[in-house]
DNA sequence: CCCTCAACTATTGTATACATAACGTATTCA
DNA sequence: TGAATACGTTATGTATACAATAGTTGAGGG
């Protein structure tokens, strides 16, 4: 039985990294539920050493959780732990906005942020309500909110951001995901892309308290849509990342 | 050569990553130096795979960074990166003090902080400058810091926060050492121990954004103390926790 | 004399075997 | 009939062997 086909490009402990929190993310493995390794070697293909390394850092990111007794089992989360989250999210973003703002920016690295800007116009004009436009969305706004991170030139400060962002729920894709589900979600993309020109204007003119506030202004946008989105239970099969909550949607 | 005697009361993951973590704050393993697993191993006495799972664990909590050809590297810090982690924190802890501001905590809750609090008006009333009076007052700061950070009752900021305060320098404890060695040491206690009472008051009346605005002057006070303590170079040996600037102190 | 290529060594990534602890089940005794 | 204990099975924690890669050193040619 040795039909072990390994793929020697990637470690096999990344590809048992992304198989599982492909697992958790797309709700195979519910949350609460405890990980058996030997099932995780199976369907990853990995053997136990890169899957238990796999299992460690999706603790350390914060999927997964460990039993006192031994092993781990998928995290379950509140509302009020995602909307926290969000939050956390916003007050980090804020903070980074904060330091471009204060410590200089210059033109052109502002640049590659207005293309994004002008990017996401360019769609809200186009396509109303198509999916292929909320996907494209989504990779835009996420590379925004990534762009505007990397401007704090903070390595600690990025790093945080991006693990507060590894949760689903709380990266920016997450809650554009979860707006997409409302009936107004083409409003709330027009508010969100308002945020985004005043955070660039604000850094522009190094007026940093605006900087900040803004971004915080803008989770909490996504806290409140969030909330919409929970109340609308119709289209919530569509937010895989969703599938953390623990009491939510049971 | 069996005579490798396995303490079975906690796990050899536990023991390798405590004794690893050792090894770096104290400066046994230098910024930017790779660790050698098998070195490691003959160190730790613990096997190849739980010192890996330490090695994992230690990158995650960013004491060490992995190495693109593989293995890990002491991760090595400026100063900016050091006063940017501890306003990071700041900013968190502010967060943590406005969510329990807004979310209402009761006298019952309060009382351990007040405890705290009178403790360190005791220890700072009595003995100026001894060494056990500052080992005492690190101690119930940062006991201060994490009753505080509990008040917020938000699993995802707790955790956020005990990951930025994992790098030694970002923790209470750690800017209070650094303060030590200062000669204004007692002034700047005094003042720290006012920002304590003002959040506290500020809790007790809901008032969230001061709440939030004084932790954040709090780590700001301890960045500018930090700066002060890296000019006066001459007690920094006493900072082990600060081995990991890079070029700071080479 | 320097640069390049090749071989070797050392170290990491992976796989698996072994031991130990926990959980479930069945049987027995009260 | 119920509860408790013992045994068995299964899963995790640990150790180690093996394989592959990267880094280093030496030798030969330009």
């Amino acid at each position: 039985m040795a039909e072990r086909e390994v793929d020697r490009s990637v470690s096999q402990t990344v590809k048992a990294q992304l198989a599982l929190r492909d697992q958790i993310l797309s709700g195979a493995l519910r949350p609460g539920e405890r990980i058996s390794e030997l099932q995780a070697v199976e369907t990853t293909g990995a053997s136990r050493t890169p899957v238990r390394m796999a299992l460690v850092r999706l603790e350390e990111e914060g999927l997964l959780e460990a039993i006192p007794s031994g092993g781990f089992m998928v995290k379950a989360f509140s509302e009020r732990d995602i909307s926290d989250s969000i939050e956390l999210r916003g007050t980090l973003e804020g903070l980074a906005a904060r330091f471009a703002a204060e410590r200089g920016v210059s033109a052109r690295e502002l640049e590659p942020l207005k293309e994004c800007l002008a990017a996401i116009d360019d769609l809200l004009r186009q396509v109303p309500n198509s999916v292929d436009a909320f996907s494209s969305y989504v990779t835009l706004n996420a590379r925004f909110h990534a762009l505007l991170t990397e401007l704090s030139r903070s390595p600690p400060l990025i790093r945080q951001i991006d693990r507060a962002s590894a949760l689903p729920f709380a990266s920016p894709s997450g809650f554009v995901m979860a707006q997409s589900a409302l009936p107004e979600a083409q409003q709330i993309l027009i508010i969100g892309q308002e945020h985004h020109r005043v955070v660039i204007d604000a850094i522009e003119n190094r007026e940093g308290a605006r900087a900040e506030a803004i971004m915080r202004e803008h989770a909490r946008l996504a806290v409140r849509n969030l909330r919409l989105a929970l109340r609308n239970r119709t289209h919530l099969d569509l937010l895989p990342a969703l599938a953390l909550i623990k009491t939510a949607t049971n």
